[in-house]
DNA sequence: CAGTATCCTATGGGATACTG
DNA sequence: CAGTATCCCATAGGATACTG
């Protein structure tokens, strides 16, 4: 639970299960609400939990990328499961689907 | 997640998946380090939720007892899986048995 | 027995500004 | 662009004592 709680640790994750290359921009754009320190924050969470794998491509222009390592795209059924539960169970008014992508 | 996240709520919600009766005493026993007041906590915000039910025996001694709602039985193959995935993807090393039941 | 009240601390997360 | 630093606030949870 520790690894998976944090208020936009599954957001970014579904976002880095998504195909292509992901970097800290693009999720920090994506995931619309969420601060700049506490994004930072979560990605190292996650990724010192080896849930995900963080490549800085160490050029001129800042450019890092972040991706699910093989034990983080294994929690994606999990994490697929909870949210499946909330759709079919929790009260619509109560969900914040703007948090979403849908 | 914010429904299951709380430091005692999945083992409140494995105890009361067990069979028979579950009284506030009983759960306080059970699991060992949680304070007085924060099981009570846990307990309001899992009723609150809809997952368990209380149910106040208005006896001259106080008597409570807990159960899964139907909706809170629902999620324990949710909670099973994050429990299963724990079980084999997080180093043993790193996770405090002492929290479990085994 | 079950619950409430009070106090305390640690942590999470937001806002903002600054750095290379 | 990606990250760090600082400040601030709300919440979680523990310790303890009190109530019916």
């Amino acid at each position: 639970m520790q690894m998976i709680q944090g208020k936009w640790k599954i957001m970014i994750m579904f976002k880095l299960n998504e195909p292509g290359q992901h970097r800290f921009g693009e999720l920090e754009r994506h995931i619309q609400d969420v601060s700049h320190k506490t994004l930072t924050n979560q990605l190292r969470q996650l990724e010192d939990d080896g849930l995900i794998a963080r490549h800085d491509f160490q050029t001129a222009e800042p450019h890092v990328e972040y991706e699910l390592t093989d034990n983080g795209k294994s929690i994606m059924p999990v994490l697929d499961a909870i949210c499946d539960w909330g759709d079919t169970h929790v009260d619509p008014k109560l969900i914040d689907r703007s948090l979403c992508d849908e």
